[in-house]
DNA sequence: GTCTATATGCAGATAGAC
DNA sequence: GTCTATCTGCATATAGAC
């Protein structure tokens, strides 16, 4: 039995994903949860608050999972392919909040946006930090860590726009496909290269 | 010396990119013009009529640069490395307005949105064909034609997300990355085989 | 915790003078 | 073509009863 803010977090996870975050009212949320708008204000005190809650979890999940995937040793090619995993399988696992997580930052203010934003810093440095490591080892081609970095995370995130449930391929299918285009374009001139 | 009407389609542009198309008013974009809102709709009768311009003129430019790139004869593994040089060097050389095509679509009232889609699946047919060419041919491994084509589409894309003219690198240095990346990992066992 | 009623503001859009 | 003035509606948010 959700608690009457679960409902309403959901709703709006679907509203947003659905209208966006500014053609949605907060009649059209409540109308959904079967409650009164004036109701919404005693659980969330201001729309934006609902945005910010699902960035905000959006990123220490996906946080989270990383953790999970990065646990223990390996070596650094296969560490970097249980990145990929997680992170693909947490963007078609969860491509409603995350599209909004993409979509929707400007409706934060300042504040709210500088949160999201240094989340956001700090998982993107650990994903450098795994190719900066691959490539001190050599195990792959010199490149630029950032840049690739940015390349190999918008590639993993962009699943979220057309990956479909019902669509003709599993999950795990799609990792695959990832692991092998990354993982062969960052060694020895094979593609992820950049100078 | 720009007419009025290509001045408010620059303020728009610039606007609805940094703030969005709900977040952005028409007295907003009126202010940057150093007209009055009233005036705005001499030129434009609707604030949506803005959007859908700006989507429209996106849709048609980016297909008659895939238009140039594939005048003329040449392998089909040539001719997708073209395409992918054209769209990309789009996508860094429009990144306001692609990213605007590609969050705001949900600002148009169904009809028009219809015809973006549609212009859109045009668009994606003509890379899946170069595709399937490639497959038939047996220069690309076998793989989900559509599949494959989403997966590099929205690679070629997010390109728009992170690429910034001051940053280290050329347009023709990330072409070169992203043509050895996907031709790479269309052929035989290399990478983009979705089955 | 949810309701009814309402305050307040600004949005998109129009009318009509110049 | 641009202006001033205004219409109309809906948005977020609050007050206070139950």
């Amino acid at each position: 039995m959700p608690t009457t803010a679960n409902t309403i977090m959901s709703v709006a996870i679907e509203l947003f994903y659905k209208k966006g975050y500014f053609a949605t009212s907060l009649s059209d949320i409540a109308r959904l949860c079967g409650i009164k708008k004036a109701s919404l204000y005693y659980h969330y005190p201001k729309k934006e608050d609902l945005l910010k809650a699902i960035l905000v979890n959006a990123m220490q999940a996906v946080a989270r999972v990383l953790d999970e995937a990065l646990a223990g040793n390996a070596a650094i090619d296969v560490k970097l392919a249980r990145a990929i995993a997680a992170h693909v399988d947490f963007h078609i696992k969860h491509q409603k909040e995350v599209l909004i997580s993409d979509s929707e930052l400007r409706g934060l203010s300042p504040d709210n946006r500088e949160t999201i934003i240094a989340m956001r810093k700090a998982y993107e440095a650990r994903i450098q930090a795994l190719i900066a490591e691959g490539v001190e080892a050599k195990v792959f081609a010199r490149t630029n860590v950032k840049v690739a970095s940015y390349a190999i995370l918008t590639l993993c995130s962009a699943v979220a726009n057309w990956y479909r449930t019902n669509g003709p391929l599993t999950g795990i299918e799609i990792i695959r496909v990832y692991q092998d285009l990354i993982l062969n374009g960052l060694r020895e001139g094979k593609g992820l290269r950049f100078s």
